[in-house]
DNA sequence: TTGTAGGCGTTATCAG
DNA sequence: CTGATAACGCCTACAA
C-alpha cells in the first residue's frame, strides 16, 4: 500500500509537503515540487487511507442513510422500490462530491449512536422520523442531518419533502370534479405529523370545501405488503357504497386494483382508483394508474445538496425544501356526473 | 468520545487490559477486573472507533456492494426495485455479524481499486460481471468476493447464482406444453456468459427438444425501462406470427403486457407472457404473470454468509450456491392445445 | 518553501 | 495476570 510517506521519500521531500500538495496548499510549494509530487502519486498509485484520515481529524467523509425500523417489522426499508430509486440518487451525488454512503438501518437510539461513534459519521439522512426519543436523540447530535419527509423540524436539521397536504387535497378535489363522493382512503397507518397524515388532512379538506361528509368507515389503514393491499381490493369489491379510492402510495393502489379485478370489477367502470408517488409501476397497471407524480431522484439530490452544503459550511438559506406535487391523468378514474 | 484510554483510567488499569476484555481474551485477565471494565464501558458508553482499528488491523469490517456501472447508462442500480430487495437482506445479515455496508458505484477498475484501498474493504459483493477487464481487475484482488447472477469463476472468488438455464428451459417447456410453438424471447442484451444467456440457453434446448424451429427475428433484444418494454408490447401486438412470449424478467413482461393491452390485445387470450423473477409485482398485473420464481432475500442471504465464512476463515466446501427455481402458475399463459 | 514532531484510538509484542 | 511501548497513515502546529 502507498503511503504520504512512500510518495515523500520517492521524491525527496518530507511528508507535509506531499500533505500540503494533496491537499491544494499550493502557495506553501514551488510549483515543480508540486509537479513531480503528483506525478508521483500518479505513478505509485497513491489514495488516501480514509481511516487514517479520519483519526486525526474528526472527519470520515461517511454519510449514513439510516433507517429507523419499528422493531416489529421484519423486513428492511431497501426493500421498498420507491426507496431504493432515491438511494440510487443519494448514492450518485454523494460519490461526485467525495462522500461514502454507508446503508444502516437501526432498531434502537443506542443503535444510532454507537454507529455513528464507530465510524466518526460526517452527516446524516433519516427518513419517516416522528417527534419521538429516536428524533430527541437526532436533536442531540451535532453532525449535519437531512431529514426526508418528515413533519418535524429542528433548528438543526434540514427538511426535504413534499406538498403532501396539496397532493392529498388534489387527488381529492380531482375525484370529487369526477363526480365522486363516497371516496375511500386507503393509507398505512395514519400517524400523526407523518406524510400520511398531511395526505389525510388535504383529503378531508378537499371533501369539506366541497361539502361531502367524510365518512371515518371510509378510511381503510393497513401494512403495504402485496397480500394485505389485494385483500383490501377483494373488500372494496363488495361496497357499493364506495365508487372512488384514494390510495396514499401507488403500491398500494396497484394492489387494491389487482383486489378488484380478481373479484370480477372493472376499474374505472365500477370503481375509480387514484395513486400516490407515480412509481413506473403505474404505467405497468391496466388501466394505467392516475397519481400525484412526486419526482424521487430530484429528492435525491437535493438532499444530498442540503446536507454538502451544511458540511462544507455554505450558508444556507433555507432548511426547507418542498417539492411540488402534480396530478397525472391516466385511465384508473372515471367520471361519473 | 469515549475511549479505552478513558475507561482504562476510570478503572485504574491500563489499555492493553482494556483491550484484552474488550475482545474477550479473559483467560488473560482477573474476573473482577473484567466485571468492573464492562461496566465501565456501559457507564460510560463506550463503542469503539473502528477508524483506529481499521488503522492498525489492516481490517475494517466494511464490506462494499459494488455495482459496475457501464458508463453509458445513468441511472445507478440501486434504482432496479429487484436489486433493491436484495440489498436489503444483505445489510441486515451483515449487520448481525457486525459489519458495516458501503454501497458504491464504480466506473473504471481504478475507480473500484480505489475505494478498496480507500477504507481497507475487508470484502465485495458485485453483481452481473462478465469476463472483462473488470473482473480481470476482481481476480487480482486478495479479499474474499462474492459474485452474484455471474457466470464467471475464479479460485478466489465464490458464487452465487441460479438456474439459470433450467429457468429459460421450464418456461419454454411450460409454453410449448400449452400448445405454443411461436415464441419470442425478450431480454436486456445477451451477453456472453451472462445470466441472460443461460436462459437463451434454456429457451433455445427447449425449443430444439420439442423440435419446434428456432426463429431468430422472434427474439428480441432491449433496455428494461419502463418506455421501452411498453413500445415493445404494442410491437408484438401487431405480430400475428407470435402466440407467446418468454421475458427474461418480470418488469419485462409487465412492460409488455401493458403494451399489449394498450394496443387493444388480450392477455392471455391473444397472447400469453411469460416471465422471471416473481417479484411482488408480478401479482399486481392483471393478469397475475405467470412467472419463473426466485427468492431474492434468501439469495442475499446466502451471499452474506458465504462472505463471512471466507472472512473467518471457516472452511468452505463449496464456492458455488446455485439457487432452485420454480415455476409458479397464475393467469398470464393460455393453453391452445 | 520545507521539515520535525506529536498525536488521533487501537492493537500487538514483549517484558514484568 | 498486567502494563509499557511501538506502530498503523495522516494531519497540523511550529520550527527552520
Amino acid at each position: 500500500m502507498t503511503t504520504i510517506k512512500d510518495i515523500a521519500q520517492a521524491v525527496g521531500v518530507s511528508c507535509t509537503t506531499v500533505s500540503n500538495v494533496i491537499h491544494g496548499r499550493a502557495g506553501r510549494v514551488s510549483a515543480e515540487t508540486i509537479a513531480l509530487i503528483n506525478e508521483t502519486i500518479d505513478k505509485l498509485g497513491y489514495v488516501p487511507n480514509m481511516s487514517a484520515r479520519s483519526l486525526v481529524s474528526s472527519s470520515s467523509k461517511v454519510i449514513g442513510m439510516i433507517s429507523h425500523l419499528a422493531s416489529n417489522k421484519k423486513e428492511s426499508f431497501v426493500e421498498d422500490p420507491f426507496h431504493s430509486a432515491f438511494i440510487g440518487s443519494l448514492e450518485r451525488t454523494l460519490r461526485e462530491n467525495g462522500y461514502y454512503l454507508m446503508v444502516r438501518t437501526v432498531e434502537t437510539t443506542s443503535d444510532l449512536l454507537a454507529f455513528l461513534r464507530n465510524w466518526n459519521v460526517d452527516g446524516l439522512f433519516c427518513t419517516g422520523v416522528f417527534q419521538d426519543e429516536f428524533f430527541d436523540a437526532l436533536s442531540g447530535l451535532n453532525i449535519p442531518i437531512v431529514l426526508i419527509d418528515s413533519y418535524v423540524t429542528h433548528p438543526n436539521m434540514c427538511n426535504v419533502g413534499l406538498e403532501d397536504y396539496k397532493g392529498g387535497y388534489t387527488a381529492t378535489k380531482y375525484l370529487i370534479e369526477k363526480g365522486h363522493k363516497n371516496i375511500a382512503f386507503a393509507s398505512p397507518s395514519i400517524r400523526e405529523r407523518g406524510v400520511v397524515y398531511e395526505r389525510f388532512l388535504g383529503f378531508k379538506d378537499a371533501l369539506a370545501e366541497a361539502n361531502v361528509p367524510f365518512h371515518p368507515e371510509f378510511v381503510f389503514e393497513q401494512e403495504l405488503d402485496v397480500e394485505t393491499t389485494i385483500s383490501l381490493g377483494k373488500n372494496l369489491a363488495n361496497r357499493t357504497d364506495i365508487s372512488a379510492v384514494f390510495a396514499t402510495a401507488d403500491i398500494l393502489a396497484a394492489g387494491i386494483i389487482s383486489g378488484l379485478q380478481q373479484s370480477g370489477k372493472k376499474v374505472p367502470d365500477d370503481i375509480s382508483v387514484i395513486g400516490f408517488d407515480d412509481i413506473n409501476l403505474c404505467q405497468l397497471t391496466f388501466p394505467q394508474l392516475t397519481t400525484i407524480h412526486q419526482d424521487a431522484p430530484l429528492k435525491g439530490k437535493l438532499a444530498v445538496n442540503f446536507l454538502i452544503d451544511q458540511l462544507e459550511n455554505t450558508p444556507i438559506k433555507e432548511r426547507e425544501i418542498i417539492l411540488p406535487i402534480h396530478l397525472v391523468e391516466r385511465n384508473s378514474v372515471k367520471s361519473i356526473t
